[in-house]
DNA sequence: GTTGACCCTCACGCAACGGCAGGCGGGAGC
DNA sequence: GCTCCCGCCTGCCGTTGCGTGAGGGTCAAC
């Protein structure tokens, strides 16, 4: 089979300039031209065409795609067990910077201020010796810090004052829930955990069971949103953390 | 706290450089200049950095970021969510483009040819019309294209005859294993799914249960994949990958 | 035979920095 | 006080990976 750089362009998603630029570099030239002068693709670049899309889309440069793909000792399997592992490593990495911003929406949400470090060491390749040397100084402050924080999200003033309320509600039932000696796994304390849940989901962000499950070991390891909640109650992350769990396993 | 370029630079992982031009183009001045000229940045322009470069991270313009962050409406946390929600839209396409990388390894290993649109589909935006008009074509002059793409791999000439007989070896096994009676779920066939999920490691690619099973989706699914099963022996295309699914749940 | 879609080759333009030159600032050690 | 080195400053040109015409040939159809 043999295609024109149109026909190329449409089943490869990329422009005509682009191939242009590709025969141009050299990466990939088509195996040969009509009499016209036309650009003749056939199977094999349509091949080498994919591969390039796929290191593309890794974030190779042209240069280096070239040398991987006309390097030696590279047969096309190869290649493709390569983009494979690529990918799932792309996919992990994703997957902590959604880690990375759940953590944030969940500190913006207490009014916790997060290092500068924390921000960004999603981000890799940071100095790991900047680390210790403030771990003092972010205990400090914080009280004016969370309120110019909150001022900053464009809710109106009664929108935060329900949701203050709101939020001390729930403080309050959940308080006397874990007072009453209920279990964390109790009827109570599970619906407790789910008005949690679909609370954070209506003031702040879309928060599904496995989200949900992922704060609930956040508020046990991270003593910050520990002491949020122990300050409402003592030993009231732990119940929490627990309720949430439980009540994520009962919905599935 | 107040920080430099230099300092800002290491702990987000950008270039002094990078950190110039956005104060050049507007996208992030510092908050402030010491009386020597140097620029000063603080925990707001921290904050605002992350959200570029999680944006920048999500492949857009930095004239879009700017439009997006200063534009109306749009508070930090509404920021976190959408970054959210594209982060894990990003992932569910290079889980995509994961399970098409599969569909190539696999339909190399067999020799079997792909159709243009199958290699790109992945990448979106094609045109659905093309679909269709070459249905026929792809299943004429399959042998000559197989052995021209078996010969591209790089493979040894041993190396490809050891391959062969251990493929046919495996094949005649499964074949009397079938013949016997036993069911696919015996010890007998598991172990030779194990086999089959061994010999494509050793000799392709690494291939994890998940993927295994995932195979043995496709060779019952994709009528290409079943006719290479069924021509060693009719109905071992269901029965492997029966055996497949449960090997793969017996070792998990 | 003419119309419209498609192809060709220049050629300039643009985003997002990289990298260097040439010069100032600052603190620490002599 | 002097020097030394590192970090900061402002230009300014270079690079990658194309986008976007300009100006002109080609091909299949009507």
């Amino acid at each position: 089979m043999a295609y024109t750089v149109g026909q190329v362009a449409k089943l490869a998603g990329v422009t005509v300039r682009t191939l242009h630029h590709y025969d141009e570099i050299g990466l990939l030239s088509p195996s040969g031209r009509t009499a016209a002068g036309y650009r003749r693709y056939d199977d094999a670049d349509l091949e080498r065409l994919q591969l390039i899309r796929y290191y593309r889309e890794l974030g190779f440069p042209l240069d280096e795609i070239a040398a991987i793909l006309d390097g030696p000792g590279a047969d096309p399997a190869a290649h493709l067990r390569r983009q494979h592992e690529l990918l799932t490593g792309q996919i992990g990495k994703l997957q902590e910077m959604v880690a990375a911003i759940e953590l944030a929406m969940e500190a913006k949400r207490m009014g916790i201020q997060l290092t500068p470090e924390e921000r960004f060491e999603v981000f890799g390749d940071f100095d790991p010796d900047a680390h210790a040397e403030e771990a003092e100084q972010r205990w400090g402050g914080t009280d004016a810090y969370r309120e110019s924080t909150r001022r900053a999200a464009r809710y109106s003033k009664e929108d935060w004052l329900r949701n203050k309320a709101e939020n001390e509600d729930w403080g309050r039932r959940v308080a006397a829930v874990m007072d009453s000696g209920a279990p964390a796994d109790s009827a109570a304390a599970m619906e407790l955990a789910e008005e949690h849940r679909q609370l954070i989901s209506r003031w702040f962000y879309e928060c599904s069971y496995e989200i949900h499950t992922g704060l609930a070991d956040m508020y046990v390891a991270d003593p910050r949103f520990t002491a949020y909640y122990e300050k409402i109650r003592p030993g009231l992350a732990a119940y929490l953390s627990e309720a949430i769990h439980a009540n994520a396993i009962s919905r599935a």
